[in-house]
RNA sequence: GCGCCCAUCGUCUAUCGGUUAGGACUCCAGGUUUUCAUCCUGGCAAGAGGGGUUCGACUCCCCUUGGGCGUGCCA
């Protein structure tokens, strides 16, 4: 019988979205396309504390702007909803019990204390981290007993003692990993909501997921997938484990390194073509050994045969190339057109008329007083932002500091950007005025500039924080950054003034 | 530490036992262009090391080395 090709991509609304979901999300599309499929987007929001709905709207947003769309998704519907896994957690529920009523599960009522203190022995003892099943052999009754009682619990995969797990990778073969090294994972944490792993199968199931092409990350966990699987009498999925992208010092690509916002490609003035392309090339090429291709071409001929194992590095440069190449393409009209959508449309032009005005003399005056916000990087003076702090050194610390309030600030907007720096200023002990004068130094490149906290908005999180890091970068280069272990003090510092101490700022 | 994955120019990759190991980005040189950019031409640059298997290994196997990921009530 012809089986239907379905895939998906799971991010979940944590953070801005990255680069890596739009990697993987190509390649699921790319296959479900080229076999007539369907790909669908499942938003894994089980992480109460983590996950915005501002986030989830970025994800959306972000995918549609790379032409990546979705045949069912928590936006548009399907068949298979609802495509939000915070909206299905009864379905967890009940499956979760008839693991747990097959002896397939348990509940476990160890404190996160105990598996700190857990942990820290088998640190100590150089032994296998995990847990220790504890509550593995608990009876059914007395168990029932705590939980109606209204004692916290959580529910964890019984997994064997022996034998090996054999994973069958789409493109490595068969993985073998010894079960004694599988982790019992929890399913449903305390707060009753399931874990990834959980959720993740049922939802593949019920979603008739029938090929799972994700990150290698994942490939460790695969046997408890493998395992709930087994333990719901359902037949897996084709499992398929892409390489991850990479920083350019070989680590796993991440945003202390690298921009990994697709927001901030787009707000540079990367195209959607260029972008596709340039990610159709991370460990994979197409037939013919084609360089410049779009989705359609790529589509045509696509096959997981052709995926290259080893991580590859993602580099801007050569992005910037291909992204020269496809603005050149363009038709003159064409490329005004996407300028104009870009930057240059009324709306976020009236925003910057708006903040000009007043400081206008000329309107000869307007363009070169707003370019700085227009760029992705501009040419900074190290020694002039360094010596905006007075004390030597002050200036990389603030910057910092600013940089984790941004990263942790709710709305972005001028009043939640004041706060950051008002809270900088006050745990600092700097003139509000003094803190300013290094950040319009590291956002403009001058002393003088439009209102910062309303320039800010209009640049947006992700290229903002794109700044913080040109910033510091120049500062590093110059001799002036922070060092590794100046970092980790400022770390202590700031968890200790800024995270512990909430409230008491208005 | 333990488990797993990976390994061709600096980077992305082609090669599916026999090639002068090819292309792209970067860099360098030359040409076109009032400058610059584009564009064109050329150049630098690679099979981690050691064992096997084979008439023959970048290609298959093993070991070593290197890198990565995992080891969360995150995904």
């Amino acid at each position: 019988m012809f089986m239907r090709v379905r895939t998906r991509v799971a991010p979940s609304p944590t953070g801005a979205p990255h680069i890596g979901t739009a990697y993987i999300a190509l390649f699921n599309r790319a296959f479900a396309k080229h076999h007539g499929g369907q790909f669908i987007l499942r938003i894994e929001d089980t992480d109460q504390v983590r996950s915005t709905p501002e986030s989830e709207t970025a994800i959306f947003e972000a995918l549609r702007w790379l032409g990546l769309d979705w045949d069912e998704g928590p936006d548009i519907g399907g068949s298979c909803g609802p495509y939000r896994q915070s909206e299905r957690t009864a379905l967890y529920r009940e499956h979760v019990d008839r693991l747990v009523t097959s002896g397939h599960a348990y509940r476990c009522f160890c404190t996160s204390e105990r598996l700190a203190a857990l942990r820290l022995t088998q640190e100590a003892n150089q032994e296998r981290i995990g847990y220790d099943g504890h509550c593995a052999g608990l009876d059914a009754g007395d168990a029932a007993q705590r939980v109606a009682a209204g004692e916290a619990h959580v529910i964890r995969l019984r997994t064997p003692q022996e034998g090996v797990c054999q994973i069958a990778d789409r493109f490595r073969g068969t993985i073998e990993i010894a079960w004694e090294t599988v982790d019992d994972q929890i399913l449903v944490k305390a707060d009753g909501f399931p874990t990834y792993h959980l959720a993740n199968v049922v939802d593949d199931h019920l979603m008739e997921i029938t090929h799972v092409i994700r990150g290698e990350e994942w490939i460790s966990s695969a046997p408890k997938h493998l395992l709930l699987y087994e333990a719901f009498g359902w037949e897996p999925p084709v499992l398929a484990h892409l390489p991850l992208l990479r920083n350019p010092d070989k680590s796993k690509l991440s945003k202390r390194k690298n921009p990994t916002s697709i927001l901030y490609y787009r707000q540079a003035g990367f195209l959607p073509k260029a972008l596709i392309n340039y990610l159709g090339l991370m460990a994979y090429r197409p037939e013919g050994d084609l360089e410049m291709f779009d989705f359609d071409t790529m589509v045509a001929s696509f096959d997981l045969d052709r995926v290259h194992l080893g991580g590859p590095i993602f580099d801007i440069q050569k992005l910037r190339a291909f992204n020269g190449h496809y603005i050149r393409e363009l038709e003159d009209v064409d490329l005004l057109a996407t300028l104009k959508g870009w930057l240059l449309q009324d709306a976020s032009l009236l925003e910057l008329v708006r903040m000009a005005q007043p400081r206008l003399e000329q309107l000869a005056d307007f363009v070169p007083m707003t370019a700085y916000l227009f760029a992705d990087q501009i040419p900074l003076d190290p020694a002039d932002i360094d010596q905006a702090g007075k004390d030597s050194g002050k200036a990389a610390a603030w910057i910092q500091f600013v940089q984790w309030e941004f990263a942790r600030l709710g709305d972005w907007d001028a009043d939640g950007v004041r706060d950051c720096f008002n809270r900088v200023a006050e745990r600092e002990g700097v003139k509000f005025k003094l803190l300013l004068g290094v950040f319009f130094r590291v956002f403009s490149g001058r002393a003088v500039a439009l209102p910062l906290f309303e320039a800010l908005v209009w640049l947006g999180r992700d290229m903002t924080l794109r700044r913080l890091h040109y910033a510091q970068e120049a500062l590093r280069e110059a001799g002036l950054g922070l060092s590794g272990k100046a970092l980790k003090r400022l770390e202590k510092w700031y968890q200790e003034r800024y995270l512990r101490e909430g409230g008491e700022d208005g």
